[in-house]
DNA sequence: AAAGTAACTTAGAACAAAATAC
DNA sequence: GTATTTTGTTCTAAGTTACTTT
């Protein structure tokens, strides 16, 4: 049982606080100069030079690109393709304006669009590396100079930009030692602190009814289900086939439970504290007992009201419930890209026919053409329930809030061996149209509603069945300890499996968290030395392990997912193993361009050099036979990596890489911290770091569709606060024409302003200042009203409005003149005050339009999620003190109680 | 070995709520 | 207040990895 993991503990980080270049050679790599250039100039375009594009385009280099026939899953192309994805580069600023073109049509990335023949027959093809190439030295580290783009496959039919294809590069670079300073990181301590101190030593804890533990592992492999009796029990086959034996220990449950429930009922407290126990493995025993309600079924479909009917042809339908809300699936989404996609559009007629043939409607109308269909009704009667919805009363909203909080009460919580735990996703998935991301060949295809009859659940034995809230029987009913989940079953589009688990603050969730971290640390103690084969083996004179080598080299250093196979009927997507011949470019003398579709189509876009012998490699691994749709590594899998890495430190797989990578990228980029800052400032060193971390990942968000909206209103504001500044600056030249030669930095014009603002300004504040005396005159007239007194004239407002307009006339006439009266009371000093606050606000509004800038197309969620050990941030907290709360949401904190319980200021990752 | 199964982690979009702007 | 923007949460798709079956 349990008892794996001795030695998780301690880690010690090597080389961390000397780190000084060690640390080069850890991280992944941020050049030199590490932080700093945030700047201005963010972005250091690196790729302007327009070397990078010749991606697909051109296809001048590969010679052949006729598809190879060979392959061998030959993917059918499927025509189109091409569409989407644009990058337009919107702006063009972006680097890739550059030379020649931007990419205008389509970078894409995929060359996909005709059939990509990903065989892996194509395997094989390669020749065994000869010898030739190997050059001894190796070199210069890798510098990267990252582009990036995103230009995520979001394409939205409409020609909408949506994303340009920026390159955000980033360059850190990072001084040769500097690190001294670290703070932090008291030294020293360090050593010791690597192990969280009290903690890890678990404490056994009584974990309560023992049982678990004792519970013999002997169990491990499954114990199947038996059908339950109580109510149908046909449980189908149960599980299928496995049949298992089952172990549960569970007698002494009930009573434990009972006792433990009371107490928690009352003190919410005394909550498991599991990360003081021992950890525990994994396909072990996980309980023993087990009770939860599965799933919760949406209710059943309402029909629309008589009135609402789908058009075809003009000709309103009269639809049967079962076809009606499957044209209202689509009906509520005509106004979003998808239903402009014209796979989307395709899959989806295709479901509704077939819909309709079993459920047509009333009046004998065949459907035959999609554009003829008008959905419009539907979706104005959506807008309407929105628009009611929103306009109830707060008491309407509260009973249906408490209503549904009282549906949901029975399946928000789990008993786990007598400990209450909370259910992650425990709604059944309602029926709706598939909506995949990037070009996934099934998009659109309708998702069939759930019924019991669907799912199978995973209960202890001793449990009371859950009963379905909506009538029918589990699929099957089973009752294996050695796994989590609750319930699951097998949706209808991809044939995909799909589970309810515990949510992420629960203990089962924490507890394998934790391990993940804990793994990664162990890594810091084996990646010099795996770092060290990997580079050997770059001169491999066997094939595959030369490409293995070269994998782990991106791996490691770019944070390239494995890369597992892909099917047809999925979007094309790759990572690392999967890597195909047109996605990475050489340019001489050592740069390479990778430009992929990743995890839900992310485009990854980046310029990188690499070692000479990387470089090499790649020209090797993209020789002669190879051409279009072949796998760079074709002697490769994700299999024989991951059975690479174990030899290497057990549990260490390539996923274990990112995890390090990112917390270890993480924690140094934290050194940059103000130590004497206010807490903003932290909190902004905090989110710069987390930002590095996010773009080694390659995690983008789409930008916001108001984006540039948005970003020229907040320049106008800044505008418009340069114009005040302005005015105060004329102001003390009137006042002491002598300042002019004594401040020449005053003298100097606000930049950024012309008189196109200049008069666009002015109009507004004119238009402002006529709405507000307007409505204050208003105001002061109702309330003379109330107190009886007598109504203002109307043409003291008139007169009141004239004085506005005759200011403003003086506003322009000075703009002109260049001459600004001092306004009353004004002196010199005061003015030169204003001015330095002035200076300060306009600096403040201009960084955070940068920061905006700079985080417009970047997710930091996902690495805080996922990938960064939160005990760096807790004990980062600690050390410079700010609340943890600013850091950390309340399901984040949720997430991590043990993070918070066992880091300790001078913890180290 | 390749294909398929199972279980679990990671991911961005969509939606909801809270914070700010107006 | 109300409208808008930002932040946080939910949802479920899309990965990884180990294991099993063919």
């Amino acid at each position: 049982m349990a008892s794996a993991a001795p030695d998780k503990m301690a880690v010690s980080a090597p080389g961390f606080d000397s780190a000084p270049v060690t640390v080069a050679s850890h991280a992944p790599q941020l050049d030199d100069e590490d932080m700093s250039d945030d700047e201005p100039l963010i972005r250091k375009k690196v790729n302007g030079s327009g070397a990078k594009k010749r991606i697909g385009g051109d296809s001048s280099n590969s010679s052949d690109d006729d598809e190879k026939p060979l392959s061998k899953k030959p993917r059918v192309s499927n025509g189109m393709t091409s569409k989407k994805r644009r990058v337009v580069d919107s702006d063009s600023d972006e680097s890739d304006a550059g030379p020649s073109v931007k990419k205008e049509p389509e970078p894409t990335p995929k060359t996909n669009g005709t059939s990509k023949p990903r065989s892996s027959t194509a395997k094989k093809t390669a020749p065994p590396a000869t010898d030739s190439d190997l050059s001894e030295d190796d070199k210069p580290l890798a510098k990267r100079t990252t582009t990036n783009g995103n230009g995520s496959g979001k394409a939205n039919g409409n020609g909408k930009p949506t994303s340009a294809a920026k390159p955000k590069a980033k360059a850190t670079k990072k001084a040769p030692s500097s690190d001294e300073d670290s703070p932090s990181l008291s030294e020293e301590s360090s050593s010791e602190d690597e192990k969280p101190l009290a903690k890890r030593k678990p404490v056994p804890k009584p974990r309560q009814s023992a049982g678990s533990t004792t519970t013999t592992a002997a169990a491990k492999k499954k114990v199947k289900a038996e059908p339950e009796s109580d109510d149908d029990d046909d449980d189908v086959p149960l599980a299928k086939g496995k049949a298992k034996a089952k172990p549960t220990g569970k007698d002494k449950k009930p009573v434990v439970k009972k006792e433990k429930k009371v107490k928690e009922e009352e003190d919410e407290e005394e909550k498991y504290k599991w990360w003081e126990q021992e950890a525990l493995g994994d396909g072990e025993v996980k309980w023993t007992s087990f009770e939860h309600n599965a799933v919760l079924f949406p209710p059943p479909y309402i029909p629309l009201p008589k009135n609402v009917k789908m058009k075809y042809d003009g000709v309103p339908l009269t639809l049967p419930p079962e076809s009606e809300e499957v044209a209202g699936f689509f009906g509520a989404m005509i106004e979003t890209d998808h239903a402009q996609d014209a796979k989307f559009r395709e899959n989806f007629f295709k479901d509704f026919k077939t819909m309709l043939d079993k459920y047509p409607p009333k009046e004998n109308v065949k459907v035959k053409s999609l554009d003829k269909c008008d959905f419009k009704p539907m979706f104005e009667h959506f807008e309407r329930e929105k628009e009611k919805k929103k306009a109830m009363t707060r008491d309407e909203k509260k009973a249906i809030k408490e209503a549904k909080d009282k549906m949901e009460a029975p399946y928000l919580f789990a008993m786990v061996d007598g400990r209450k735990e909370k259910v992650g996703n425990f709604r059944a998935e309602p029926p709706g149209l598939f909506r995949g991301r990037g070009e996934h060949p099934k998009k659109g295809t309708l998702k069939h509603r759930l019924r019991p009859e669907d799912i199978i659940i995973n209960i202890g034995k001793d449990a009371p069945l859950p009963q379905a809230n909506i009538p029918g029987k589990w699929k099957g009913v089973q009752h294996d300890n050695t796994v989590t989940w609750l319930a699951h079953w097998k949706e209808n589009v991809n044939g995909n499996a799909k589970y309810v688990f515990l949510s992420a603050g629960s203990s089962w969730k924490g507890q394998s968290d934790r391990a993940k971290f804990e793994k990664a640390r162990e890594l810091i103690k084996h990646v010099d030395k795996i770092r060290k084969d990997y580079t050997e083996d770059l001169k491999s004179k066997v094939m595959a392990d030369r490409q293995r080598a070269t994998a782990l080299y991106f791996i490691d250093r770019l944070a390239l997912r494995a890369g597992n196979e892909k099917g047809e009927d999925e979007a094309d997507t790759v990572g690392c193993c999967s890597l195909r011949f047109e996605h990475v470019t050489l340019t001489p003398p050592n740069t390479v361009v990778f430009d992929f579709l990743g995890k839900d189509s992310m485009r990854f876009f980046q310029e990188v050099q690499v070692d000479a012998q990387v470089f090499k490699n790649i020209k090797l691994f993209k020789a002669e036979p190879k051409k279009k749709g072949d796998d760079l590594f074709d002697r490769l899998t994700t299999t024989l990596l991951n059975k690479h890495l174990n030899s290497m430190m057990p549990g260490l797989t390539a996923k274990v890489f990112r995890t390090y990578n990112a917390s270890w990228t993480f924690q140094k980029q934290l050194k940059n911290t103000p130590k004497n800052g206010t807490v903003a400032e932290k909190i902004a060193a905090y989110n710069t770091a987390n930002r590095e971390v996010a773009i080694l990942c390659n995690h983008q968000k789409s930008v916001s569709k108001n984006y540039d909206t948005s970003k020229a209103k907040h320049e106008d504001k800044i505008r418009a606060l340069k114009y005040q500044r302005m005015k105060l600056r004329l102001q003390v030249f009137s006042l002491d024409p002598k300042l002019k030669k004594k401040r020449p930095d005053l003298a100097e014009d606000e930049s950024d302003m012309d008189e196109d603002f200049f008069e666009r300004h002015e109009t507004d504040l004119l238009e402002k200042a006529i709405d507000n005396a307007k409505k204050k005159f208003e105001k002061e007239n109702i309330k003379a009203e109330e107190e009886g007194e007598k109504k203002k004239d109307k043409k003291e407002l008139d007169e009141r409005l004239k004085e506005i307009k005759d200011e403003f006339k003086e506003l322009r006439k000075e703009r002109k003149s260049k001459k600004v009266e001092p306004r009353r009371g004004a002196t010199e000093e005061k003015l030169l005050e204003q001015i330095t606050k002035m200076d300060e606000r306009i600096a403040t509004a201009k960084v955070q339009l940068e920061d905006r800038d700079k985080l417009k197309d970047v997710a930091l969620g996902t690495s805080k999620v996922n990938y960064i050990d939160p005990r760096i941030t807790v004990a980062w907290a600690k050390r410079y003190d700010v609340p943890l709360e600013k850091l950390f949401s309340k399901t984040l904190r949720e997430k991590f109680p043990w993070a918070e319980a066992e880091a300790e200021k001078n913890w180290v990752f």
